[in-house]
DNA sequence: ATGTCGTAACGTTTACGA
């Protein structure tokens, strides 16, 4: 089973990119980041034409997650639980049946968090501590689970061009590292490194200043597996061409191939 | 070049978020 994981940023600016990316990789399910859009406005029919089932969980103007899927979606879930008045909508989930084994997916937009300090920062690190807490709940079910997304967090100075760059930056502040360390060490594997320790590896270049010229990127869209998810990973890759053609996201999808 | 996009709003331009 593919599953993909990509920030569109804007749904009606990626409304040729998108299906066309779709067309050529033929993910099995792909969670989208940043639609951008109300759920009634998101185009379902575009992917629905295409064999997908399709839910969201969507909101005016900014933000808002999205499921496709070739295969049913069950137990579908909006929001990340633990702040009844958190209205930003950057978490779905839903259950899907491989061919021997049912996967959890979760699709996220982490919080971007900048500036840094300030009030975004904490809203970034409070999301974080409610996403463990999410994360432990569902590794007590003992069934396979990833949790796929655009999480604002570079890892490591080898996923940036320019690490120095980013030292001020929420992405790189130390505390926002240590709060996806945390979350990895519950026990997931960072799909995207298990197969692949090349350094310069990204999925984001910014659209200002030639940064796509210069491969001047960052990775931090990342697929993030259970155990009982990870020990069915075949395969992960970055579709980096996609950044080159007309009319890109900022970001580019990152998939896996799970044998499950 | 304080550099580019995407979205919304009383909009031929500005503000915000990234």
């Amino acid at each position: 089973m593919k599953i993909a994981t990509f920030n569109i940023n804007g749904i009606k600016a990626r409304i040729n990119a998108l299906p066309d990316w779709l067309d050529e990789a033929q993910p099995d399910v792909a969670v989208l980041q940043e639609i951008k859009s109300v759920d009634d406005a998101f185009p379902r029919d575009i992917f629905e034409e295409r064999g997908y089932n399709v839910e969201t969980h969507g909101q005016k103007s900014f933000n808002g997650v999205a499921i496709l899927s070739k295969r049913p979606l069950e137990d579908v879930r909006r929001g990340l639980p633990g702040d009844a008045a958190d209205e930003q909508a950057r978490w779905i989930e839903a259950l899907v049946m491989g061919d021997q084994h049912p996967i959890r997916i979760c699709g996220l937009y982490l919080p971007n968090g900048n500036p840094c300090p300030g009030p975004k920062y904490d809203y970034k690190l409070a999301w974080m501590e409610r996403m463990y807490r999410r994360a432990e709940e569902l590794l007590a079910e003992e069934i396979p689970t990833m949790m796929a997304g655009d999480y604002n967090i570079i890892p490591q100075p080898e996923d940036a061009k320019r690490p120095e760059a980013w030292k001020d930056d929420a992405l790189f502040r130390p505390e926002s590292r240590a709060a996806f360390r945390k979350i990895l060490n519950l026990g997931f594997t960072d799909a995207f490194r298990a197969r692949n320790q090349l350094p310069e590896q990204f999925s984001f270049w910014d659209y200002q200043a030639g940064a796509w010229n210069r491969n001047d990127g960052i990775r931090i869209d990342h697929l993030l597996l259970s155990p009982q998810a990870a020990d069915h990973l075949t395969d992960c890759k970055i579709d980096v061409d996609i950044r080159g053609r007309e009319k890109p996201s900022d970001h580019v999808p990152v998939w896996v191939e799970l044998d499950i």
